[in-house]
DNA sequence: TATGGTTGTCTATATCAATATACAAATTAG
DNA sequence: CTAATTTGTATATTGATATAGACAACCATA
C-alpha cells in the first residue's frame, strides 16, 4: 500500500497518524514491497504521499528503529532491516516445534506461571467437564531465534493431568508433556481466529511495541478417540507471525 | 479480561486509552463475558478497574453506542445490544454463501469494481503465471443481515476468464461465474492469515470505526486436479468476525 | 416521596499529537 | 570543493486526548 497503491490513513480515529504509517510500512515491506536492505522513500516523500508532516512520517519511522525494523542513517536514507514474518502453520497437526522447522534454527516454549484454578464457562464447555470443576492453567510463552513468536494460555483437567506444569518445564514442549501422560498423538479438534489490540502482558511477554496488534487463536485439543484434553488461546504477534492452513491440512473430511 | 481478569491499557501508544477500552469491551462481549442486553459495569466502576477517568471510559462507551453496539439509558445504565461476531468457517471448501448459513438469514456479494492489468509478482506466483500476464481484478464486498462482513480483491486469468466480471456481476456468487467457465468445482488450496488496521479503503467498504482491526486472508483456489484459477486478498472486520477451522477441514492428508 | 445510584453536561487544566518553519549535520554526486 | 539530498534537532503553535471536580437529569426502589 505505500509502493503504488493510494496511502490512506484517516484522523481522529483514536489511532494515531505515526501510528497508522508505521502499521502501514511494515505491511509494505511484509508483503514484500521492500526487499531487505532497500532504501525507505525520503521522509518528504512519504510525508506528502501521506498527507502529513514530515515530522508524523518521522515518528512512525522512530518506533520501527525502535522495534528493529528499520535503520536510519543521517544523509543516506532509512534501509529495511527485514524482519521477514514468520509463516506459522495451523491445522491437525499444529505442534509448535514442528512447525517452524527450516524457517528458524532455534525454538522453544518457557513455562512463564502455573495455576490451579476452577474451570470458567468457556473453559468447562471446551474440555467437557462440569462448571467450576479444577483445572491447571499454563501460561507460556515460543521463542524462535531468541524473538518471542508467541504467547499461550492453555488448560488442562487438573484431576488427569496433575503435574504437567512440572513436566512442561522441564522438557519445554506440549508433546513430550502429554507423552507422560499416557498420550502419544493427539489431533486438533477446532481452531478460531480473531485479532485485537495487544494489551498490556502482551505487551511485556512477546515484547511489542504499544498499541501492536496480535492475532488470537482459541483451539482445542483432542485425543484420536475425540476425547478432549487441552483448551488454549494463543496470542501471536501480527507484525511477526502469519497463520498458514496447507493444502494437507484442508484436505476433505 | 473485563469481568474478572485484571483489565489492562498502556499509555502513550499511538492508540488512544479510550479506543483501547472501546476494543476491551468489544472483546469481552465477543467472548461472552456479558450476554444480551446484560448491563456493563457503572462507568465509575469500569474507570476504576482500567485507572482511567471516567471522561475516557466515557469516550469508549461512546464510540460504541455510535457503532450500534451498546445503549446508554440516562439512570438506568449502559446495555449491550449483542452484535454477536460471525464465525466464519475457513478450509477445503470456503464459500461465502454456505459459510454463513445458519447465522444470518440474508448474504450476497457486491461486485465493487473490476479492471484489467498486469499481474504483479504476487499474483503471477499465485496463479502460476508469467510475470507480467494480464488479469481480471474484482473488488468485491459480502454482506450478511445488511451487514459488510468482507471486503475482496480477486484476481483471475484475464485470457480464460474473460467476462467474468459480468457474471459475478449478475450472478452475485464466484461458484456460479465459474460454473460458466466449465468450472463446476475447486478447493482452496493455501490460505495465509494475518491481521492489519484497517486502512480508509476498509473503513468505508466494511462501514468500520476508525482505527478498527481487520483480519487478513490471501488464498488460492484451484480445480480438482490443482489447477490455479483465483488468487484473493480478504479483509474481515475482527469485531464483527471471526474464522474458524472446523475439525473437519482440519482433518489429516 | 425521599434516597442512592446512574448517565449527561459543563468548565478548567495538563499532556500528547500534529503542524509549521528553520537550520544543522552527514552523505553523495558532480 | 561545492551543491544537492537526506536525516537530525530546535522552537513555537494548534488541536485532540486525558484528568479533575462539580452538578444536573433521570431512574429504581425502599
Amino acid at each position: 500500500m505505500i509502493g503504488q497503491q493510494a496511502a490512506s490513513i484517516e484522523r481522529r480515529s483514536g489511532v494515531s497518524l505515526w501510528r497508522q504509517i508505521a502499521d502501514q510500512i511494515l505491511h509494505a515491506i511484509a508483503i514484500g514491497d521492500f526487499a531487505e536492505n532497500a532504501a525507505l522513500p525520503p521522509e518528504m516523500v512519504l510525508a506528502e504521499r501521506y498527507g502529513v508532516n514530515r515530522h508524523t512520517v518521522r515518528s512512525a519511522i522512530a518506533a520501527l528503529v525502535q522495534d528493529g525494523v528499520l535503520r536510519a542513517e543521517q544523509g543516506r536514507g532509512t534501509f529495511v532491516l527485514s524482519r521477514k514474518r514468520l509463516s506459522y502453520p495451523i491445522g491437525a497437526r499444529t505442534r509448535f516445534s514442528t512447525g517452524l522447522q527450516g524457517q528458524t534454527s532455534e525454538r522453544h516454549i518457557v513455562l512463564l506461571a502455573s495455576s490451579v484454578e476452577p474451570a470458567s464457562r468457556r473453559v468447562a464447555e471446551g474440555l467437557d467437564l462440569a462448571r467450576g470443576s479444577t483445572v491447571l492453567r499454563l501460561e507460556t510463552r515460543g521463542e524462535a531465534d531468541g524473538h518471542p513468536v508467541s504467547r499461550a494460555t492453555a488448560w488442562f483437567d487438573a484431576q488427569r493431568f496433575a503435574g504437567i506444569d512440572a513436566a512442561m518445564a522441564e522438557t519445554g514442549s506440549v508433546t513430550a508433556s502429554l507423552k507422560r501422560f499416557g498420550i502419544n498423538d493427539y489431533l486438533r479438534q477446532s481452531t478460531v481466529l480473531s485479532a485485537r489490540h495487544a494489551d498490556a502482558a502482551d505487551l511485556v511477554d512477546l515484547d511489542l511495541q504499544p498499541g501492536a496488534i496480535v492475532l488470537v487463536t482459541i483451539a482445542v485439543n483432542v485425543t484420536l478417540d475425540g476425547q478432549p484434553i487441552q483448551f488454549s488461546e494463543s496470542r501471536f504477534p501480527a507484525e511477526r507471525v502469519e497463520l498458514r492452513l496447507s493444502a494437507n491440512d484442508q484436505a476433505m473430511p
